[in-house]
DNA sequence: ATGCTTAATTCAATTGAGTTGCAAATATCC
DNA sequence: GGATATTTGCAACTCAATTGAATTAAGCAT
């Protein structure tokens, strides 16, 4: 049988936590290492973000340029834990937000199936667009 | 005005795209090196794929691992250089490959704008379903 | 409250992908 | 063949992420 352990709620593990529910756009582990307010080393702020995504409280995603980066969940829980909406990545300011209400409509061929999803569009956003020349 | 270089054709960047349009799933940097059948120095591989990504004969996915991999062009030229269908990474035979088919559908907000999609759907794919209990 | 057990943290060392600078080799054009 | 720009090879380096092992601390039971 597995043996599931209990993951303990630290000051460190509750300030990753809160640093990611507040910020609106995906942070990377060395954003959250900069940011955070309490002290912390390094290896323990990556072994929280591994914590925090099997306690189905953050999501994980791999940028474009292969850096993981991680984001509140929204409107998950036990059952409901995914995460298939649109991310986008701008080339300007280099920031990844999630577009929630956007979700791609796809059909997997038969056989195949979905564990999870990576859906990133890598562009110019917005705030950049109307910034811009 | 950008100066643009002329891509030359060597024995290495020949047997580089010969290797990634016979394979039938995406290849890694470090697939390619093993399976390489010229002598070829590892960084002259990066150069190459870059150089053949650049040449529009082959794209760049970043995988959910964050490792990149490469595909031949199916039906680019010129004027239409994309990548929009779905990939598909299998969590047992750690293969990717391209379900060209596949586009998923969707719409960016108004004021953003797409460069280039990175969509992969991470599961089991077939032949893995049919060689499971 | 005290102790016990197990999870979490820390530190140092290591892995692995990818990049850079520069000298030597070579493809292409004349 | 010779000139020239591109490509290659090598060594060193960057950056993200992982590992192992010792220490610290959370949560539970007594
Ligand atoms: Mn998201
Ligand atoms: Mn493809
Ligand atoms: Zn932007
Ligand atoms: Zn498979």
């Amino acid at each position: 049988m597995a043996v599931t352990k209990i993951s303990r709620s630290t000051q460190a593990k509750q300030s990753v936590l809160a640093l990611i529910e507040e910020a609106n756009i995906a942070l990377s582990h060395a954003d959250i290492e900069e940011q955070l307010n309490v002290k912390c080393n390094r290896v323990t702020i990556y072994r929280i973000l591994d914590r925090l995504v099997e306690d189905d409280k953050i999501h994980k995603l791999v940028d474009m340029d292969g850096v993981s980066k991680y984001m509140a969940c929204v409107a998950c829980n036990d059952d409901h834990h995914h995460h298939h909406h649109l991310h986008f990545s701008c080339k300007q300011c280099e920031q990844v937000s999630c577009l929630h209400h956007i979700i791609p409509s796809f059909q997997l061929p038969k056989g195949y199936s979905m564990h999870e999803l990576n859906f990133t569009v890598r562009g110019i956003c917005v705030d950049c667009e109307s910034t811009s020349p």
